[in-house]
DNA sequence: CAATAGCTGTAACATATGTTACAGGAAGGG
DNA sequence: CCCTTCCTGTAACATATGTTACAGCTATTG
């Protein structure tokens, strides 16, 4: 059973192995995981256990605030979440970051730049809990997409949601003043769960690093918007009182 | 030859057309461009010809400044910039608007969009001269992904490229100060051309936009920079005078 | 040539945001 | 229980950026 290597500290990505005839350890102890991952959509288990035995793969384990893969390392191989959650950050020079995006199990992480002319990460990806990852050489995801068609389409799929992330924190960023993107952010909330009243998950110091703001200013911006009497909020409860005027905000 | 009409103003996404046997204005008038075209990348003429035969097809123009595509749009075809340019631009409520990108024939927009979960395009699409589009659906280009496997890597590849322009954007505009932004644009002309010493295209009025902040903003930070000897700025006309000082402010 | 439009340079002023600092509350661990 | 750690609330002050306005320059157009 080759892949109980994949636990080896001294993995290398170079050396990931194809599975013999016997190895079951590898997709069967992440079959669930596999299954309701989007890049396995529609896939039955045995089909995916098909797959995985088709394709050079191996599992890898982080702990808590480990480091996954760093800004500027090379993609080689799709990594996918089988269990736990990680951050994706920018940093400046600084030390100054930015929370891009929030991955848990069975997300993909580096989908978007496995391919094109730079594979290099621009992010740092950062375990928040102890995580698994799966990684299938890119060779082979490839091989994979001209069998499997299913697979083809649920990779075109991730890449364009990515895409619109992406675009959506541009937005996010480039056009919004604190109230601006706080508003959205809890208009998006609203619009998710259909409450006008909840306690956001996200501590505020987070919430800014996800802004790539700092935390007294957005502290300020709630305590105003509060005064002004468009939102209610107490720690992280937050009642909206006066939507339109939060719409308003959105600028 | 049906696709004389796609010329026409009544053009609809839905019913664009198959060519038969005997078409052969469509691709030939445009082999050159999509010959040098990213997706057709590494294929002869004759076999883009064959291919763009098999694919339903349309071809459509703009005038300088007529929008292409709007914000919302739902995308079903992929669409490819045969002749002229355009630019991607986001706007908020007020108006203030952001460039993401600019696009040259043989460029392609929209290929972020194509697939997923959400088809509109995020952004609005804008002739900034007279151009020319070729619309092929996104069934037909599924089906050529399967037959032409170097029209899928290609694909693959420019997903991959702009999820990293998008990124890098992210990082321009949450991580960086004007003075940073510009810096980056300046260092990246210099890493580009490998001169100290050139004319910038982009007007300020257009760098400000492109960086999401406001033209005399811009123009006081340029004028501070020259005035602390960092560059030489005489209107579009930079020189860079102190090359450390500038990659300090990537910050 | 005059008229226009678009660019740049610049200034005064208004506003938004960052920085730093401190105090107190909540949660968890020994 | 105390201690630590992390979070929130808040204030004073510094700085960066936006806004508005105007003047001059250049290219284009009729």
């Amino acid at each position: 059973m080759r892949s109980t290597a994949t636990e080896d500290n001294n993995f290398n990505e170079k050396y990931i192995q194809p599975c013999n005839d016997k190895c079951s350890f590898c997709f069967l102890n992440y079959v669930d995981a596999l299954k309701s991952s989007y890049i396995f959509k529609d896939l039955k288990a045995e089909a995916i256990g098909e797959i995985i035995k088709k394709v050079h793969h191996q599992v890898k384990t982080y702990q808590k605030d480990e480091l996954i893969a760093s800004n500027g390392d090379t993609c080689n191989s799709l990594r996918i979440i089988v269990k736990g959650a990680a951050v994706g950050e920018m940093m400046d020079f600084q030390g100054k970051s930015l929370r891009i995006e929030e991955l848990h199990a069975p997300d993909t992480i580096a989908s978007a730049f496995l391919f094109g002319e730079d594979n290099t990460l621009p992010v740092d990806v950062i375990a928040i809990e102890e995580t698994k990852i799966l990684f299938i050489p890119r060779q082979d995801l490839m091989n994979l997409f001209c069998n499997e068609n299913t697979v083809l389409k649920n990779y075109l799929d991730i890449t364009s949601n990515r895409a619109q992330k992406l675009t959506k924190k541009i937005k996010l960023l480039g056009l919004q003043s604190i109230r601006g993107k706080f508003a959205n952010y809890l208009l998006e909330h609203v619009r998710r769960e259909g409450k006008m009243e909840f306690t956001i998950k996200n501590s505020q110091s987070e919430l800014a690093n996800i802004f790539g703001i700092s935390r007294p200013s957005l502290g300020r911006v709630i305590r105003e918007m509060h005064n002004e009497g468009i939102i209610e909020a107490d720690g992280r409860n937050i009642k909206i009182v006066d939507k339109k005027a939060l719409s308003g905000l959105l600028k």
